[in-house]
DNA sequence: GAAAAATTTCAGCTTTTTTTGAAATGACTG
DNA sequence: CAGTCATTTCAAAAAAAGCTGAAATTTTTC
């Protein structure tokens, strides 16, 4: 079978050696990202064991990262003819990228956190000594995390593009916003 | 010296619980985000045996974990008359404490993640063989960033009233941008 | 300025997380 | 369907992170 060996140039080093802080700076392993990291930088797709090479980690550890990448939608099974290996990419698009992971973020922390907050909510209202307090600081962590989770929610359904776009209309922005 | 035995009632135990694991899914220490969190929601400072009590854990843990809070800008040192020992406190404001991590984040995280990005554009562009493809990876990922700090340092200057009044408008704020 | 009280530091221990490698499972080929 | 190649699972090892308690340091009091 015919094997590109994959040898990295020092800016990518640095650059997949850097990501992996940061994923374990955001609660991600270091390996997962790094995995990302040279996804994102490859030209083409790349297999299982290629990784483990590059990456000087056990096959098995790439095993189990692409599967948590994968979860996170992040990183795609694609297929090369004549090989029957799996390979590997992720996303072209940084914004569609940060999406996929706000997204995923929102649903296994922020939306949890908010049941939670109802629970205690609820818990706290029907019980025979209310404490005023404890309910009030509730309310107010309550009410911003679902005041953020709705803008989120519509900041969504805005295409990339037009995030694009705003984000370059720099205080234009806010000016408007401040007049309405 | 008098002291205020502190006795969690169930709501405030589980909402610390989750407060800590929370935290760590993002990277935050387990017990410093349930001093955080208690804290929160307790309504007079407290000092640090009351923490080891309450949390159960060792009176060096609290210490240090005060210290971490105090360097994200989230704990303040209050002194209570009559008692030499320190104090402490969080914000009030959801919305305030929320803006705080997200500046901490930037400084400690997003901006060195920059400079990185611009260190290896510049080690690329001087290189002898061009990375094509490489270099455009990292442009866009630079691009991405570049754009969002400054979205985001943008927000930062918006007081936190008036941003709750935008998040309150709905609909209308994305109906205003996409006319501009 | 000595004693007492409060806090911090840090070496070593514990727990948790991550990684590995061997074995099991699955998938394709002739 | 037997053999090979590829992937996954999982128990054990390694590494990292977190915690503790004793000792050192700092702060306060008289």
């Amino acid at each position: 079978m015919s094997e590109t060996t994959i040898q990295l140039t020092p800016v990518q080093q640095k650059f997949i050696l850097h990501w992996g802080e940061m994923g374990t700076k955001w609660g991600i392993n270091r390996t997962v990202a790094q995995i990302h990291a040279l996804l994102y930088i490859w030209p083409e797709s790349i297999n299982a064991e290629q990784i483990t090479k590059v990456l000087s980690v056990a096959r098995s550890n790439v095993s189990t990262s692409i599967k948590e990448l994968q979860s996170w939608g992040l990183v795609k099974n694609v297929h090369v003819m004549g090989d029957r290996r799996d390979h590997f990419e992720t996303l072209e698009d940084v914004w569609e990228m940060f999406r996929i992971v706000m997204d995923e973020r929102k649903r296994r922390e922020v939306d949890p956190t908010l049941i939670l907050l109802r629970d205690c909510m609820e818990e706290q209202k029907k019980s025979g000594k209310r404490d005023k307090h404890t309910e009030g600081r509730l309310e107010a962590l309550q009410e911003f995390f679902e005041s953020a989770a709705d803008s989120y929610e519509r900041l969504r359904s805005v295409p990339t593009a037009t995030l694009r776009r705003i984000a370059k209309m720099g205080d234009k922005v806010l000016k408007l916003l401040k007049a309405a």
